[in-house]
DNA sequence: CATAATATACTCATAATGAGTATATTAACG
DNA sequence: CGTTAATATACTCATTATGAGTATATTATG
């Protein structure tokens, strides 16, 4: 195992210090069309595709959740994580990737299944990309999904979510009140109706995190009850309560919170849209989903659409405009109906007077 | 190198996909005492100490820079990163960890010189973590450090630092004057101006990692002097240049723009002293610095001292009261000299009242 | 009792924000 | 052609937040 050290024979790092480690890079890939924020998604087959250290897997059937892009990092060939990132996405999507922004990275015990049958752990760093309305092509079958179709409860653009009260407060308080401890019992409604403005407190859009935490804490979330089956069975124990939890009734309510992702993969996307919404605010990063020139209305639609907020149109103008983020072109659009509207383009200048050029999101409810 | 696959014998992962990665966890601790920011060092000896992979290192010299507090990450005995970094942080330094927040993931090629002659690449995840002032024990020699030793241009307290006119301009400017290409030329003026607050742009308390990147880029810091001459030794080649690189006229300008640190560790302090000042606005982490009671004015000093900058203490205050972050605890502090001020205490309710409760830093010029 | 040093209370102007009302411009349709 | 629907754009108004200042209070020291 260990090697000789003499002075010109060093060798200070063994291939994997204290166990097994392995380093991976996810792409969270943004772009907004119609209206609808999207995220890039490959499906479990390709994903193994997209990573050949990974093709002994066994081969994804017919119903195995997406997951999003991911790829070994390979500091052979490249000089930076990024880099790295940029590369395989190019190999693998045929997007060339322009604003791209590191959001965080995983290393949970377990958070891939693998690791509990002695395999290492896996550490992914995980980074945000912005891009325009793109085409695939490439070797993976990557697919757009709806990323509300995986946090169905955070778009409030069409007035809260029926979700929220008919489903998520109901079981998120019935969880709560199932607590043995009566301290904890207490924080944890505090925290309930806090996280989900629920009673006097107010719905924060960036605390996405945190909601899909509290979901998966209470085993309300698909992933939650596929990792609890996983962690029963390898403990080796079959009781009663293990196939309880993959009972019809549980399964069909955690199907309403929508849909599954492959390991954390949906804890990552949570991450990714409060990160999103809070640049926003003070950062010029949404004119990166858009084409060159546009309408103050698409403008708006794309701040909403990831804000999951309905703004004001007029004070919205009034921000962007007056506020200097934009320009007007002189042209103007050619709408199905309604008036023209004129095309405006990000003005870059912005960045060199005002220190947070932004859009905010305000606090609704 | 290829293991046979069969469906039962699967070794999906290599110990290292593509080349060799070790991960490792920074800490970047935090406390602020008599107004000065303060931030855990050791020295390049107890660094190698504080990790046993790396025990075949030569000796530090007694001028070897000082390093941020290094572990490795153990898969085997940490449930998370973050529980990684607190188990070690303890039996280096006695201390046990707080409030902790994940930074950033570092990667670069070269960051640790090392790999230059084929270590594997490190790839650091850095942690934040606030801290009450304490005493330290425990194994390691760690040391409290100024944190704006490292990074004076960035303490406005007393002013704009002198630094700025006297040597950070002029040495930037006749860096970018000797670009050959106009265009580079002109917008790496621009980029000068804009992040050390030249002519019209404001000073931006938040863009730290901005400034030190261009100080490196220009060679005006000790370690991209260091980089630089490393990476032409490893070319082979030994022309005039090199030589000219660590000649006294650049080494004593670099000296002047703070201590140089080990690796890349002051760019991850750039970063950490962002991530910070961007935290204070929106979120009320300064409490974690003070003890439970603290008169206002502790309390704004504190700001000030990771902030950079001198506020209004009577819009201080005003922000800090009437905004419910704080409430009277009814005692009294006792002075040296001048009126006793009333002690307060962090208002935990704020949490639950409003979303973004943190304490803004104006933009100062 | 004056002075230094600090704490606390108000005032005032300006900017930013949220929520409207009013009006303009276009295509479609009877 | 005139009305309607649909959209764009311009203003107004109240409220709150922010930056900068003046005024006053309370303590210890000499």
């Amino acid at each position: 195992m260990a090697a000789p050290r003499t002075a010109s024979n060093v060798t200070p790092f063994p291939a994997t210090p204290g166990g097994e480690a392995v380093i991976g890079l996810n792409a969270i890939i943004v772009a907004v069309t119609d209206e609808v924020p999207r995220i890039l998604t490959v499906s479990r087959a390709s994903h193994a595709l997209a990573t050949p250290a990974q093709m002994g897997e066994p081969a994804a059937d017919a119903d195995s959740p997406v997951a999003l892009p991911f790829g070994p990092f390979e500091p052979r060939h490249h000089r930076t994580l990024e880099l790295g990132l940029h590369d395989w996405v190019a190999e693998q999507t045929g997007l060339d990737l322009g604003y791209v922004e590191q959001l965080y990275t995983f290393g949970d015990r377990f958070r891939d299944p693998r690791e509990q049958s002695g395999g290492p752990r896996l550490v992914s760093v995980g980074y945000i990309a912005l891009v325009r309305q793109a085409p695939l092509s490439g070797a993976g079958a990557a697919e757009w999904r709806n990323w509300y179709d995986f946090l169905p409860w955070e778009d409030w653009r069409g007035g809260r979510p029926a979700l929220i009260d008919a489903v998520i407060r109901p079981r998120l308080e019935s969880w709560a009140a199932g607590m043995a401890d009566g301290a904890e019992r207490s924080a944890t409604a505090d925290r309930i109706a806090l996280t989900f403005g629920l009673d006097k407190a107010a719905w924060d859009f960036e605390r996405t995190l945190e909601r899909y935490e509290l979901l998966y804490e209470a085993g309300l979330i698909v992933e939650a009850l596929r990792d609890r089956h996983a962690a029963a069975q390898l403990a080796g124990r079959n009781a009663p309560a293990d196939a309880a939890m993959f009972d019809e009734a549980a399964l069909a309510a955690a199907a309403q919170l929508g849909a599954p992702m492959a390991l954390d993969n949906r804890r990552i996307l949570a991450t990714a849209l409060g990160r999103v919404r809070g640049k926003l605010k003070y950062r010029p990063v949404v004119f990166e989903l858009l084409p060159a020139s546009f309408t103050l209305l698409r403008l708006q639609r794309t701040v909403e659409a990831l804000g999951g907020v309905r703004l004001h149109k007029q004070n919205f103008r009034r921000l962007v405009v007056s506020g200097g983020l934009v320009e007007a072109t002189g042209r103007q659009s050619t709408p199905a109906r309604g008036r023209p509207a004129e095309l405006f383009r990000f003005r870059r200048e912005v960045l060199r007077e005002r220190t947070a050029a932004g859009i905010g999101l305000p606090a609704a409810r």
